[in-house]
Parts: C-alpha cells; sequence; structure tokens
DNA sequence: TATTTTTTGTTGCAAATGCAACTATTTTAA
DNA sequence: TTAAAATAGTTGCATTTGCAACAAAAAATA
C-alpha cells in the first residue's frame, strides 16, 4: 500500500526539478512555467481557476503570476462583466517561450514512456486522469477547512 | 503529448499539501513526513542516499533532517567505518508517529484508487514503477550539470 | 604511494511557499 | 430586498527550498 503514491512522488519531484533547472534558460524562476504553459494554453482564465488547475495554494499562484506579470510574460485584464476578476493573457515575450516550454515537456513526457507499447501509453494515462479525480476531490475538501475520516 | 506528467504533477501537489496539512497535528512541518517514513523504513540510512530515495536536492534533505534531529523525531549516529557519513535512526518519538504517517499515506493510496479492479491498480503500479525508472536517470544526469539535448 | 575524483555533509543567501487575516465584489438564501 | 455566504484577490510573516561554494573523508586512478 501507498506504494503508487510515492512513485508519484519521486516522479512528480524528479521533473519539476528538471524543468526548473532547464527553464532558466528563458528567465523563469522555480514553477513559473506551470503557471504560463496555462496561460498560454487558456487565455483569459483566472487566478483562482489556474491554482486549481495546477493544485497549488491560491496566494502561492497570486506571487508567481505577479511575477510573471512583473518580468513581462503575462498581463492582468480587468474584466469588464466580473469586477472581482482580473483575466491572464500571455504577452509576446510569452507566447515566444510557450513552445520552449511545450518542448521541453514533451521531451520529458517522452522519456517518460520511454519503452512503452502505444497500448501501455494509452492505459497509463488513463489511469492516472482516473487518480487525478479520485485526488482532486480530497485536495478540495481539505483545503477548505475540512477533516478527513480514516 | 506532456499530459501524464501534467496529471502526475498534479496528484503529486494536491497530495502532498493533503499531507501536510494533516501531519500538522503530529507537529511535522512541511515535506519531513517524507524523510521520517523511509528513516523508520530504512533504518541507518545515510543523508544522501535518502535524498536520491525522495528526489529532492541534498541541501533540502540536510536541513528537514536537522529539524526532524532537532525536534527529537530523529538521531543521527557517526558511521565507525566510513567518519564521512551519518546514519539516521528513528527516536522512540519518531516510532511512535510512524503509524500515523503509514496510515494517512494507506488511506491516501485507498482514495486514489478508488474505482479500481484489482487488475488496473497492479497494473497501474508496475507503470508508474517504469516512468519513475525511466526518469530518474534524468533527474541525476541533470542535477549533476549535464544538459539534456533535445 | 601520491594525486585526482567522488562522495557526504554543511552554511550563506535569495527566492518560493503557504497559512492567517484582510478587503471587495458577487451570488445565494432568508 | 436585505443579510449571509461564497468567490477572487492581496499582504504579513515564518518557513522551506535550492543553487553556490565550501570542507573533509573515501575511492579511484596514475
Amino acid at each position: 500500500m501507498s506504494e503508487i503514491l510515492r512513485e508519484i512522488g519521486m516522479i512528480a519531484r524528479a521533473l519539476d526539478s528538471i524543468s526548473n533547472i532547464e527553464f532558466k534558460e528563458y528567465d523563469l524562476t522555480k514553477g513559473q512555467y506551470l503557471y504560463l504553459v496555462r496561460i498560454c494554453e487558456n487565455p483569459g482564465i483566472i487566478q483562482e481557476k489556474l491554482a486549481e488547475m495546477i493544485k497549488v495554494d491560491r496566494t502561492t499562484a497570486a506571487r508567481a503570476i505577479k511575477k510573471l506579470e512583473m518580468n513581462g510574460f503575462i498581463e492582468k485584464k480587468d474584466d469588464l462583466q466580473n469586477k472581482k476578476n482580473k483575466n491572464l493573457f500571455p504577452t509576446e515575450k510569452g507566447k515566444n517561450v510557450y513552445p520552449f516550454i511545450k518542448r521541453e515537456n514533451d521531451y520529458s513526457d517522452k522519456v517518460a514512456l520511454e519503452g512503452f507499447t502505444q497500448e501501455e501509453a494509452d492505459t497509463i494515462l488513463k489511469l492516472v486522469q482516473r487518480v487525478r479525480k479520485n485526488i482532486e476531490t480530497d485536495w478540495e475538501f481539505v483545503k477548505k477547512g475540512n477533516k478527513r475520516n480514516y
């Protein structure tokens, strides 16, 4: 028991570490690539949803996004329909970095699946998506201050 | 492409976040549970190997372990055969917390695999272990200062 | 054997992380 | 329609994280 989650933890930390080292070249500091790719792929997304998507604390996201803005990778635009919201968009600079992030991520994906048949690759994606869905329920529950019972 | 790694990242962050919140009750601060379980399961392990096992920076491990020692969860013993090494052991206090960490981890594992048949659970473990092995090679390579080519 | 390289551990420093606590809108419900 | 709850965003503060850069011991190699 609890082996799968350990494996997943190891993989995630290793990959994140690799990415952080590799993206320094593009003046992206720790973790920023996570936000930038998603803003490029979901232009207009708001901070709160981005944090949920990435599964990171709201305040951590707030600061990472602020820094991305200060460094000219993205911009925040006030939502005219909803004064509470700020929509996030990549700048030209941000859009220019996107392909490099994507390429790196795709490469890591390829390394991760080395030796896998197409069928195995399909299988692991499906299974891992199910795990994610199972877990995100608990994450939101616990993040909101609730206590899991076990 | 790069979908699997995103899923894995989401799962890992969500689970780590849950664990960190749940282990505060036992006076374990962020990340410490990772080290403590492994020291309990591998008494005598040295810091360097532990960092490799967890896939975390050596210096991060050094500080987490120092804090676990300061707070009485583990102790460092000088290795008589190798003066460079310090072997890590859980104290009584550490051993007492272990079952609670294990129980939480096992529960998260159960939640993660909700709706999985035994066969699916076996399959995902096998596949994820292969991913981990594929990725740890690159992690060590990049951590040592080498550049991946892609 | 002597020297070079690798392994293990440490600390300084700058930055990221996340919990509290707060404001301001928007949505829900009384 | 007003009050309460939920959503979105921010900042203070303490802590963790990780890259550099260093020291000391051990292992590899010349």
